[in-house]
DNA sequence: GTCTATATTCGGATAGAC
DNA sequence: GTCTATCCGAATATAGAC
């Protein structure tokens, strides 16, 4: 692997675990075993590290979401796919943690990725939810992307109830209640 | 205003600005107009201090959301008025934001406000919920637990997606969502 | 490209005068 | 109770040798 690739490596480790006020060039350089010339070379410092960690970070997420939504199954079996897919819920999301950050909202390279990510999987699962509609598996009711949102923010907020209790149970609770409200909306 | 009482609002307000780590003293004292002798007369330190602007919060906090959940009529509506609340969206829940923090999760004295104003404010909305069960208003189905975390969920993660994408329409449609979801439960 | 020095400011706190 | 002085290490970065 080479230099740039673990202090990418190390960063997006970082910032999961601390947030980006909480996570110092120092610490990125100690985990990826690199001095700080190094780091300064490859990287505008802070930031442009920290946006090309966020950059790949949205890559993954967005590859490990399209996995379950692009399955086959009902649009409901899809949708509770994404919402039952193993989680590391105490450690939260990776982009989603970055939306809390002061200093992340008001760089514009750095929000960047947090706002495209969202609404790229806001979308996609609008569209999975707009299929299964024309499928007729779904009633039709209240807006597709209003639903996607609700999906999403149960993911979002689980974590955060999660981590507020030090414990997975309220994440859990949270994703088997929107998915018994999305089993209503199925047809007999 | 005792100084105490002016440290403390300071302090409310930086941790819902940038966070516990975020937060210095210096910038408390600051805000306050208090020099630092004085800050470290009344209170033991920075966690001291937090400590008591979050027990402060979530008092507050609890105080609001209890006038939504309390007020007559049905459960749907009461469950809706909370939901639809004016809320200064794109800033944020002073309490939720904290769970984000390690350092917070990490001391005991400044997690617990946090732990237990989520779970009272999920215990007291499925307490709602279970009452529009019992008058025949809601069909019987998933547990109100799992019910009222999906709903707290969706508030607190309405304002990830919101902060992510710097506007106030994701949180909207999460909730619309939450709430058309929630209105198809209504017995006719 | 990578390393070691160095610089500056801030974070968090203590000491002791008033 | 409040203020000023002071301390030590960390955060973030630059300079320049190798």
């Amino acid at each position: 692997m080479t230099t740039q690739d673990r202090l990418v490596e190390s960063t997006q480790d970082l910032l999961w675990e601390r947030g980006y006020t909480g996570t110092s060039p120092r610490a990125i350089q100690q985990r990826a075993g690199v001095g700080q010339g190094s780091m300064y070379h490859h990287f505008e410092g802070k930031p442009g590290l920290a946006a090309a960690a966020l950059r790949r970070s949205a890559e993954q997420l967005r590859a490990v979401a399209e996995a379950d939504l692009a399955a086959p199954g009902t649009a409901y079996e899809r949708v509770a796919g994404y919402l039952l897919r193993e989680r590391d819920v105490l450690r939260g999301c990776r982009i989603g943690r970055m939306a809390q950050d002061p200093e992340v909202v008001a760089d514009a390279r750095l929000r960047a990725p947090v706002e495209e990510t969202f609404e790229w999987l806001r979308g996609r699962i609008a569209e999975v939810i707009a299929e299964g509609r024309e499928r007729g598996e779904l009633r039709p009711g209240a807006d597709p992307g209003d639903l996607a949102a609700a999906v999403v923010a149960v993911v979002q907020g689980g974590y955060v109830l999660a981590r507020a209790a030090d414990g997975t149970e309220p994440f859990e609770r949270a994703v088997r209640g929107a998915l018994a409200l999305l089993a209503a909306q199925r047809t007999d």
